[in-house]
DNA sequence: TCCCGTCTCACCCCTTCGGGTGAGGTCGGC
DNA sequence: GCCGACCTCACCCGAAGGGGTGAGACGGGA
């Protein structure tokens, strides 16, 4: 049986050591690069048949995320296992759209990591403990990107944007709001034409696409 | 220090001794309900301190995943750990809404299983390997439950109701279906009819919400 | 066979909506 | 003090949407 083939993406030396220590003392796992930051990492990708990339997540030049994005897209084969200090909500997500199939965070335990890695090298994922939990609580109640998908937006007209989002008309706005019904058109008006939406059914769509619902 | 409180909830007997004897030999964990039912289980929750339910997905009477959502409901601080003969998407994700703390299947290795005992009786979560895959794909590509929040509507409604929620108006609608304008407003007027839809605003909302769109 | 559900289309009516235009008031920065 | 951004409101218009009603065609099930 062949070994996995597993390289090593971070920045700190002393933490590449270790974990080239750990993993090799795995029967199953062969250590076969060992680089310092994402760029490397990807022209080694390009170069190399690889099972696992084990990554820090923070890293200089070319950082965890976008180096698993373009690892995955030119070898979608080799396996992303995210590795970082603490479990950052907005990074592990950033890191599984990239496409990293798993999520570790440094404290994990020696015989745990080594396991992580042959699983995700037989093609299922790990996640830590606690970054399942942040996981599990993305499924449960829909991720919400609060980016300003409401560029250019004044405060009343962003306030608009929200109760049209909600579906509300604008009679209901212009009670809710205590404002005339020409007032409230002129907002919405002025939030559909800045926004670039046809009509408020796409402001709800808009709503929703960039998670602001 | 004193010792995680845990039930045992699975029909099969056979099962319940094992993991007795798997979670018993961990010195950190004390094995102190088992019974064979959803609604046993739910019985004891009320009347004793638990930390830890771990309970058998598939099972008569009261399924794991009501159980979990009772159990949840009246004694918020016991997590419930999911426990199954393999990792079916759907029950994944029901489980997870219902508020279970993790899920594994029934293949995990004695030490892994009390170590998820102990994980998520910290508070964190457990998810098997296996699963945690199913769980990544619903957070990279947002969750569709094809389940029917379309109830009632015919064929065609339900073709409708889809240009509805990708916010076509009602002669695009004609245009994309080949028919005449008075036929598509007559199944706009169906769906939302049917639904208890305003209008087409609050038909994008029910969609997103929904996980249809 | 008849009936019912479905799909198709028509016509009328009224409300809502979106676009255009203009305008008065406040507030903060230059 | 002036200018500009913002909030407020008004009026008009035409298009789109939603409610109501009815009806012809088709097909499958009782």
């Amino acid at each position: 049986m062949t070994k996995i083939r597993v390289m090593l993406v971070d920045d700190q030396e002393l933490l590449r050591v270790a974990l080239r220590t750990v993993l090799s003392a795995d029967e199953r796992i062969e250590v076969t690069h060992d680089v310092t930051n994402g760029g490397d990492a990807i022209e080694v990708v390009r170069r190399h048949r690889l099972d696992v990339v084990l990554m820090d997540i923070r890293m200089p030049r070319v950082d965890g995320v976008a180096a698993t994005a373009e690892i995955v897209r030119i070898a979608p084969a080799t396996r992303v296992l995210m590795l970082t200090t603490f479990d950052d909500d907005e990074l592990v997500v950033a890191a599984i759209r990239a496409g990293a199939s798993g999520y570790l965070t440094k404290d994990v335990r020696p015989a745990v990591l080594a396991q992580a890695v042959c699983d995700v090298a037989a093609g299922t994922s790990a996640l830590a403990p606690g970054v399942a939990a942040t996981v599990l609580d993305l499924v449960r109640q829909a991720p919400m990107r609060r980016t300003a998908a409401l560029d250019g937006l004044t405060p009343r007209e962003v306030e608009i944007f929200g109760l049209l989002a909600r579906g509300r008309s604008n009679s209901e706005i212009c009670a809710d709001l205590v404002l005339s019904e020409n007032t409230v058109k002129s907002h919405v008006k002025a939030v559909l034409q800045k926004l670039g939406l046809r009509d408020r059914v796409h402001a709800v769509i808009h709503a929703y696409e960039n998670g602001l619902a």
